[in-house]
DNA sequence: GCCTGGATTGTCT
DNA sequence: GACAATCCAGGCA
């Protein structure tokens, strides 16, 4: 099976566009990956956004050239993992909430704790936690960084996903921005 | 098995 | 000083 990393090009375009095609996509984490089957769309006029209120230290990745890695601390205890859409500085970003976990699920284990796979990387907080996600990882470049990927197998998006409202958040969540494979 | 409430800290106003 | 794109334990059905 082949695996192909994700180009830049692939990133560029509004994150609504973008969320639904990273679907059955593969996130690579060092030793670990896992399928992405879970994500959310979040735009520059979104209240739920970072962004919303403009530039700050924390969401400046988000209105950085597509394709990068925004992670953020939450809830005092909480990581959470985002792609960067758009173009430079758009502030447009794919929110990933959920995968299945298909490498180093060993690796997860001894980090999460002994579980069934699906529940080692069913929610934002956790996938960053199981894939060894950090502050650390803020700002990398998914298309040239050695450790961190977003890769395609060959398997495609499907063909009718569902979508729901977004959860989570307490403002706009009548959007129907959110893509389950 | 489903639902409810508490935990906990970085960041912004 | 208040809030936040969450998780998990514990109680009840």
């Amino acid at each position: 099976m082949t695996e192909q990393r994700l180009e830049r090009e692939f990133f560029e375009r509004g994150s609504v566009e973008l969320a639904p095609a990273l679907l059955n996509k593969i996130l690579v984490a060092g030793p670990c990956a896992g399928r992405i089957v879970e994500v959310e769309a979040y735009r520059p006029d979104d209240p739920a956004s970072h962004s919303f209120r403009g530039r700050t230290a924390r969401n400046a990745t988000m209105f950085g050239p597509a394709g990068h890695l925004y992670v953020y601390f939450t809830y005092g205890m909480h990581f959470c993992a985002n792609v960067v859409a758009g173009t430079d500085g758009d502030a447009q970003a794919v929110l990933l909430r959920g995968l299945v976990p298909l490498r180093g699920i060993e690796i997860m284990r001894g980090r999460r704790g002994n579980k069934p796979d699906r529940l080692l990387t069913d929610g934002p907080g956790k996938l960053c936690q199981a894939l060894g996600i950090d502050r650390r990882h803020d700002g990398v470049d998914l298309c040239t960084n050695a450790e961190l990927a977003i890769v395609d197998d060959g398997t495609l998006p499907p063909a009718t996903p569902v979508i729901t409202p977004r959860i989570g958040i307490r403002v706009a969540t009548e959007q129907p921005w959110r893509w389950l494979a």
